[in-house]
DNA sequence: ATGCATGAGCA
DNA sequence: GCTCATGCATA
């Protein structure tokens, strides 16, 4: 009947045919119960969310800068004198601006935006929150946000610290989904414009205020990749550095990559996971986004996988899939993906993502109950190069 | 630009 | 063990 590798039913990435409500109920705040044709057993996971706001770098501890090439970069290396810029608590955390995915935001904010290098958040919990993707049969998860977990913070950690303010203003005060989508386009084309390269401003950032950020981050941020709540904690670091930009000819010192630190640690080798076998755990992911350890390890075992490799994908992929429905891009808008649902709203135009990446795919397979036996397909190919090995 | 990995904070 | 933020490494 199905085999997850074989052909695989198209069906919508991470969402399962459940019958429920086709709609993303405004963000789900409410239960969302999930009803889920998986014979996984239900992972009661707790809707947390975990704030997961790090520590400052420190600011020797940068990205090697690598740089790219780039025509005429304003900036070159200088020396490397540290920025200083105290650590501040990261901010944000900033309400919806009350998309229609997402239920009523008060606007909160971080007025300070742009006055402290990091403008303090407010903690309110502007979202449902929810992250308690109630993934497999039987669990059900109040308040799972769609999104990427933007509200769900919870914690305490960096995220917000408080405060709320009241501001419709936008900018730095709850910047809504629009703003930040055009700060976004803003911010690309000015960079570009300037000659900056996504490096170039992550390592400015280190420079002027303390926290310095990847290319990888600038360029999700640009993409709006990120989680609401992560793009309004970045939002007012990238605005004053884009006004120190236009208005400054000391550039350079901005970009001062710091010699690069070479994180020794080291680092697993990044596992390449062959076509074919990421299509079969697509095809798990399809009827389980949240298996339990033991279904992780059978499914390592089938695919001649490491366990960890296992997890860590399916953990990426939770994350992927939550990225990808952001709600950024009007074309999206109100199409919004839901863990706990997992299901692709019937006759909603299919959102793309920024990468192309169709969420709605093929129409809704619907997923008998099966044995576990038809979860784990014996057929299945081990395929796998790690260039890993060691290390 | 994105896949896989790490680690803090949390339950 | 999960989410979330973030980054190295790579396509």
């Amino acid at each position: 009947m199905f085999s997850p590798d074989g052909g695989l039913p198209a069906a919508p990435f991470g969402l399962l045919p459940d019958g429920g409500p086709p709609f993303p109920r405004g963000a789900y705040d409410g239960a969302a119960a999930q009803q889920l044709f998986f014979p996984f057993a239900a992972e009661p996971d707790g809707g947390r969310d975990a704030a997961a706001a790090r520590a400052w770098l420190p600011p020797a501890a940068g990205p090697p800068a690598k740089a790219e090439a780039r025509p005429g970069r304003p900036c070159r290396q200088g020396s490397p004198e540290a920025r200083a810029a105290p650590p501040a608590a990261p901010c944000c955390g900033p309400a919806w601006a009350a998309p229609p995915w997402a239920g009523p935001a008060p606007p909160a904010a971080a007025a300070a935006a742009a006055a402290a290098p990091f403008p303090s958040a407010a903690a309110a919990a502007p979202f449902p929150a929810g992250p308690g993707h109630g993934l497999c049969p039987g669990t059900l998860q109040p308040g799972s946000g769609g999104l990427a977990s933007l509200g769900s913070s919870g914690s305490s950690s960096g995220a917000a610290s408080e405060g709320g303010h009241s501001s419709d203003s936008g900018d730095e005060d709850a910047p809504t989904s629009e703003e930040l989508e055009q700060f976004a386009k803003d911010l690309k084309h000015k960079r570009i414009m300037l000659g900056f390269t996504q490096a170039d401003v992550g390592l400015a950032l280190g420079t002027l205020y303390g926290k310095m950020f990847s290319q990888t981050t600038i360029c999700r941020f640009e993409a709006l990749q990120l989680s609401f709540k992560n793009m309004c904690k970045l939002k007012p670091l990238l605005q004053r550095w884009l006004n120190e930009a236009e208005n400054t000819d000391n550039m350079q010192e901005m970009c001062n990559a710091e010699q690069v630190l070479a994180q020794a640690r080291k680092r697993k080798r990044r596992t390449s996971i062959e076509t074919n076998v990421k299509g079969t755990l697509e095809s798990f992911f399809r009827k389980c986004v949240k298996p339990s350890p033991q279904e992780i390890s059978q499914i390592a075992e089938d695919l001649n996988l490491d366990k960890d490799v296992v997890r860590v994908w399916f953990c990426n992929r939770r994350q992927k899939g939550k990225r990808l429905l952001l709600p950024f891009g009007n074309e999206t808008e109100g199409v919004m993906y839901d863990m706990n649902q997992s299901l692709v709203p019937p006759g909603l135009p299919i959102p793309v993502t920024s990468q192309g990446y169709s969420l709605a795919p093929s129409p809704p397979v619907y997923m008998p109950p099966f044995h576990k036996a038809e979860m784990f397909p014996q057929a299945l190919q081990p395929g796998l190069s790690m260039n890993n090995s060691s290390h």
